[in-house]
DNA sequence: GGAAACTATATAAGTCTCTTATATAAGTTG
DNA sequence: CAACTTATATAAGAGACTTATATAGTTTCC
């Protein structure tokens, strides 16, 4: 506890945080998808395939719901769905050449949004958020570790 | 177009952007509410009042909706609607107490959950990221004033 | 100055995405 | 082997949004 961030502001940190999150929201979805079922296949993504109760547990919806999902993305040709070899009442759910290049394309949109700001920012800026970057990633991977 | 952003990586930043996102949404939420009607209580909070059709060009749905979720906002005594005096047909919308309480509520929780991971960085990531924060909210300024 | 066009919001009905409740099947534990 | 737990599916219902359309006020144009 005396090891405290003192000059890192968390309130400004947190302001930064809900304004990141609402840029990425704000930006037009090309596809007509729910953002429960777009964080599933990012999810899908970058995680490999993973369990219908796996997805459940990193969703905050039920599980029906995630069943619902899963079926819908099968059906949309973006996610496929395999039994689990090691227990037979388990689905995973892999996603699809398809499921990926939504993804992919999203991320294109974020990426493009983000260069044309950046190119706006000083290079002292710049360098200050490439800086940053790694520290941010870990504040990410340490949430996630909290999660798992 | 020669004043390239060659240290910074967007890829990266993009990464961190869409991982801030998922932290943001996967708090659990203590209001049951949804993330549309939490937008427009943060938007009222930072932005003051605003019209129906403001919040509507603000938020990724029809102008009906917005209508609906601050009917119901306002049933909930978490907003205020009152005539606009320039315009006969508008209505402004002005967040309560109450309204400002969930709002400060969320963030109160969102900072308590960064304070903790922020305390198990090193000294030199907490550094970096108090040193980026002004330039990661000047790329939010750029953001809005591109909407706006 | 009045008609046409535009803007702001409301309402109704419908659709989609989620929920709760519950069922079935498979795996684990004692 | 029975009881319990876990994994997923299904059905019905509810909430949050949509589209379609209406009404009222403002602005523009002739």
């Amino acid at each position: 506890m005396s090891s405290q961030a003192h000059e890192l502001s968390i309130a400004q940190l947190t302001a930064v945080m809900e304004d990141f999150t609402r840029m990425s929201i704000r930006l037009p979805a090309v596809h007509r998808l729910s953002f429960t079922t777009l964080s599933v296949l990012h999810t899908l993504s970058s995680g490999g395939p993973k369990r219908l109760s796996e997805l459940t547990a990193g969703e905050q919806v039920t599980q029906p719901a995630i069943t619902q999902i899963v079926r819908n993305l099968e059906r949309y040709g973006l996610v496929r769905r395999q039994p689990d070899p090691s227990d037979g009442r388990a689905v995973l759910v892999h996603i699809t050449a398809a499921g990926a290049a939504v993804v992919d394309g999203r991320r294109a949109e974020r990426m493009a949004h983000l260069a044309e700001l950046a190119e706006r920012l000083t290079r002292a800026e710049r360098d200050a958020i490439a800086a940053a970057l790694p520290a941010l990633a870990r504040l990410v991977e340490l949430n996630e570790r909290r999660i798992d």
